[in-house]
DNA sequence: GGTAGGATTACG
DNA sequence: GTAATCCTACCT
């Protein structure tokens, strides 16, 4: 039984950021330490930005910060936000198009519970949210501006990556296909411009998610 | 050189 | 509702 997926690739990366944000779920964020402490983020929730949406940080065009995601995809974009937290971002779409994907929430597996610094003693229903959010990702999974820029695909010449994403385990997969998970499209979170826009996805159901589909009524 | 405000979060 | 906290981007 396979328990590891392939890395994606750049190609993987280079299509709209729309069409890779929900290819992405399912997908695992690997964080590698030096000592060999290893951490996996099932990702649960994304959200889709690109130059010619008020919501992206492109928006206003390339700046110092953001010149990452107009460069090539399969990058990582990692900023600083409310001088607080970090959000992840990968780099997508063609090069000289200002594209990415914001990585929302992750479901850590049983063994990156384990191996994690100020171990969980929190109530069981609490542990699955330890990572229910962009900044909380970031900060459950040691990412920070060091990792800004770094590839997050297939790297042949890297030499110790600290970061990078696998696809779907076939397994993973088949539960999808199978309609044992289910996407739920909606609108982006915490934004001031560009809110109408349909560009999050989240797996329904799933505890790890930052935020729920707001109820019609 | 000055400053408004942010793809967040926890707590009241 | 609001504080925490630090850049960034933009203005003078």
């Amino acid at each position: 039984m396979m328990t590891t997926a392939p890395m994606i690739t750049t190609e993987w990366c280079a299509r709209s950021a729309w069409v890779v944000a929900p290819d992405l779920i399912g997908c695992t964020i690997v964080r590698q330490f030096p000592a060999g402490r290893q951490l996996r983020g099932l990702i649960v929730e994304t959200e889709a930005y690109q130059q010619d949406d008020p919501g992206c940080h492109g928006y206003r065009g390339r700046t110092p910060r953001t010149a990452v995601i107009f460069g090539p995809a399969g990058y990582s974009y990692v900023y600083l936000i409310y001088g607080i937290y970090h959000c992840l971002n990968l780099v997508t779409d063609r090069n000289g198009f200002g594209s990415a994907v914001l990585i929302r929430a992750v479901q850590l597996d049983q063994a990156s519970l384990q191996n994690i610094p100020p171990p969980p003693r929190k109530s069981p229903e609490k542990i699955h949210r330890l990572a229910a959010g962009p900044g909380k990702l970031c900060q459950v999974m040691g990412i920070d501006r060091r990792h800004n820029a770094q590839p997050l695909a297939v790297q042949p010449e890297q030499a110790e990556p600290a970061l990078w994403i696998t696809h779907r385990t076939d397994a993973w997969q088949r539960s999808y296909e199978a309609g044992q998970q289910q996407l739920i499209q909606t609108t982006r979170i915490g934004l001031s411009q560009g809110q109408e826009l349909p560009w999050r996805w989240y797996l329904q159901h799933c505890p790890a998610v930052s935020k729920r589909a707001v109820a019609k009524r």
